[in-house]
DNA sequence: CATAAACAGCCTTTTTATAGGCTGTAACTC
DNA sequence: GAGTTACAGCCTATAAAAAGGCTGTTTATG
């Protein structure tokens, strides 16, 4: 099952789901989970079928079932070089480059 | 560097972060990043910004960026042995068990 | 410096999430 | 069947996110 041939909200049920099996396996019920998490019942149970939350609900569960550093693979550090990371830590960040030269829609304005 | 040591919202930032990375890693701005994953460019600044956003958001801009199939990492599914598959798609779902010799607050009643 | 793009920050309105409670039902124990 | 637990579904009020626009600053180019 891959999740680029789901829609957006079949992800975020598939999501829900999986918690739910995750939570069912760590034997806990969603009101112990919602008082680990420090969120309300009700936010367990919308995620859990499938009506979602917010990301900081969700690093919340995360952390109360253990599985906070699965968080660390969703976006992992891109290969950044060296320069690039000197240039983010320079004044600003680095815009996406092209500028002028780059224009989408009104290139022939 | 690892998100358990990091504060909810400290995750959060750094969430923001690495989508920023990885956006301009693909050269792309935040208008054309909304606009490819439809939110609005507030939603895109909030979450770099470290704001935060709905899981549904996340999930469109994840897409957006390829990225779809690293929500599979986040919550991988669990080793579910066939008989506790059973029971998962038999009347209903299995509660997590217990019940009465399981209680936690009242348990000298 | 002038121009243009990219972005942060703030604002208003609409939509959605959150907390908490309450009811009905399924599952388990006796 | 009676009692208990776990959960879905619905409800109200409050908080936060979303969309869209506007302003000022930074970055890059000339």
């Amino acid at each position: 099952m891959e999740f680029s041939s789901l829609s957006d909200s079949a992800v975020l049920a598939e999501l829900g789901e999986r918690i739910r099996r995750e939570r069912l396996n760590q034997n806990r019920t969603q009101a112990e989970l919602a008082a680990d998490a420090r969120v309300g019942l009700n936010v367990i149970k919308r995620l859990e079928t499938g009506d979602g939350c917010t990301v900081s609900s969700l690093i919340r569960i995360a952390r109360a079932l253990g599985k906070i550093d699965a968080l660390d693979t969703l976006f992992p550090e891109p290969g950044v070089s060296p320069l690039q990371l000197a240039r983010l830590a320079g004044r600003r960040r680095k815009q996406a480059s092209g500028g002028r030269g780059r224009r989408k829609g009104s290139g022939n304005g």
